[in-house]
DNA sequence: TAATTCGTCGCAACCGTTTGCGGTGTCGTT
DNA sequence: AACGACACCGCAAACGGTTGCGACGAATTA
């Protein structure tokens, strides 16, 4: 008998749902919608729809049934509301146009998906004001932990602190924090800088210039630092006036002139990163210089434009993938271990060489 | 009186909280804590913060210098799930490393922030089930509006029916989907091909070679189309022979006998893409080829690649930026005007010629 | 003095889902 | 006949916030 009425409810419903949905948006069909539809309480639908054993057999079946016709889906809202578990994190970037961060995007999303994780995506443009602003969205949103790389532009940390008091786990990746204590991975500027000189070196260049990024960046700092380092392992002196601040595209164009006045007396060329690597390439080349037969170059960081580069562009290859594993690995721990210890972990990741054409002085190309 | 005991209890509450900070992680203060620690009830606290008439001056005060204090912030979930409106909306496409489609997302957020949006972006990597996935997870978040540009490997379209049935607002750009009815953002690859043959004509070229993706995709046939019209406007034979299928660097490789085998006949190259462009000019160059004095080449979308290129090459430029904002800005008229109107439009932008030197047939660069 | 108004505030319901606990009905057991 | 055991299901509270409505006291008015 009741099995009867439900079923022409049942019918009825589909039929009537699927004519006004050509009309009219519908919203998305909630528990208390089939609880009403087949006159039963909520508790029970949402019993029955995780196989309580309170709920008999028949009862699971219809209930059931009738959920996956009218393909109903919980409310992920009310889900995390009552939790206080979104299975979201967030990730936080300067621009997700550069290769790198796309590659640590990929690896952190692997890792996500795969343990049932959404992430979601913010990039500040290197912008002070919209990374607080991003960062607070996340929170007030309550995501379960955050990833973080730096905006060039940070220079207060009340955002960050702001974070830990709110109990959101975060960990740091590439454009590290110093101020703030916490997890890290990153990669080894200082031995990458190192290899690439060494590499110059190696390929009998004796007076090396380094294109530089500012030096109260980390980055710059530490890949300025191995340049030094590997020149005077091979008692090559780091002379401060082959050093030229220029880290983009448009500062090397700035500084063109100061790049040519030295170009005379150097035979090899080590730049903070690729695209800087690459303009001072163009640099050169349009003031007569050829590369690497006279000049050669090593960049940082390989992205796709170090094959599409004329010639092709030796670097070292930073590991993003890797990086942003490691990363949502060590997040996803603090985030299910909610072990409140202070036992923060730093991983590195040292680059690695990928020679090609632009670092082999003196061949032609 | 009561004032006194407030503030006695609100500066216990300070010191409290901030001694306990360091131990364990907080979760974040409720209206129901403020409530609590002042006593009084919830909504006279929720009335407060948002300067309800019916609430007294000194409440007012009082509850505003508190929540001020302890840096009380709503819950968004809370909130979302009360008024159904999550002010986020989401972006699926199929790889963010695309700089095309990173410029879309810049266009999209800088109007999204403007409105009040928040944006969760998602890539598919060109996978049909993560699409489904992603998308799922978007409704099953609430996100008010969706934002789509479809993977190339999806043949099945029962995931953007199931939005309209779920009464999400949608927006196609650029991969739109044919077989769904609604508003779309696209750029003129037709035209665009059309201004960058008539361009290599212009430029004196006499047999163009046309670098073709596949024609199943829009994209594909809509450039090869634009290609043949601007040939036949000139008088000039539309050749298959002249059309290799490949669009991405490795096809250009694995096709460089194709390539090389009609390289004598040939004096333009017209590429679906800068990267397949690029990769060709390299093919050439190793064989001999010079560029633009042998053969000119004009690729398509302008990346940051056509400048890095040797030679820098001439492109069509497809206003990403543009696309995103039109089509975030339709996303929003569809959201807050919840006309049930199917009344669909399209918007379609037609790119513009950056001529660098790749083109210049004749000349050494 | 009694009735009315106004200024302040709290109760309770709601959004969608979960879950402890208690209630009902049907057995079988003594 | 009375009891406990068990299967099955619903009530209500909770997550955090909003809001219609009613309550209460004080001030104003008739």
């Amino acid at each position: 008998m009741r099995g009867i009425d439900v079923f022409a409810i049942f019918n009825f419903y589909q039929s009537n749902n699927s004519s006004i949905a050509i009309k009219m948006k519908s919203q998305p069909i909630t528990i208390k919608d089939i609880a009403r539809i087949l006159g039963i309480s909520p508790s029970t639908v949402s019993r029955a729809l995780k196989d309580h054993p309170d709920i008999s057999p028949k009862t699971k079946q219809l209930v059931q049934t009738f959920a996956e016709k009218v393909n109903y889906r919980p409310n992920a809202l009310a889900l995390s509301l009552r939790s206080s578990k979104t299975n979201t994190i967030g990730i936080v970037i300067p621009e997700i146009v550069h290769h790198f961060f796309s590659t640590v995007i990929s690896g952190i999303e692997d890792v996500a998906y795969g343990r049932g994780y959404n992430a979601i995506i913010c990039q500040t443009n290197e912008n002070y004001q919209r990374e607080v602003i991003d960062l607070q969205a996340l929170v007030d949103n309550r995501v379960d932990g955050i990833l973080i790389s730096m905006s060039k532009n940070t220079h207060e940390f009340a955002h960050f602190e702001n974070l830990k008091e709110n109990g959101v786990p975060v960990v740091f990746f590439d454009r590290i924090c110093e101020q703030i204590s916490s997890d890290r991975v990153i990669a080894d500027d200082f031995e990458g800088a190192r290899i690439a000189t060494r590499h110059l070196i190696d390929k009998g260049c004796k007076k090396i210039m380094h294109l530089a990024a500012p030096q109260h960046l980390l980055i710059g700092k530490n890949r300025k630092e191995g340049y030094c380092s590997a020149l005077k392992e091979h008692k090559l002196s780091c002379d401060d006036r082959l050093i030229v601040k220029c880290d983009t595209r448009e500062t090397v164009f700035a500084r063109a002139d100061d790049i040519i006045r030295l170009a005379p007396e150097v035979d090899g060329i080590f730049a903070v990163n690729d695209s800087t690597a690459i303009a001072a390439m163009q640099v050169l080349q349009r003031n007569g210089y050829s590369i690497p037969k006279d000049i050669a170059v090593v960049g940082f960081g390989d992205g796709p434009n170090a094959n599409i580069a004329y010639p092709p562009l030796t670097t070292v290859e930073q590991k993003g993938y890797d990086i942003g594993q490691a990363a949502m690995r060590l997040l996803i721990g603090h985030i299910e271990n909610n072990v409140d210890e202070e036992e923060y972990e730093t991983k590195i990741f040292t680059p690695e060489l990928v020679e090609r054409a632009s670092s082999q002085l003196g061949t032609e190309y």
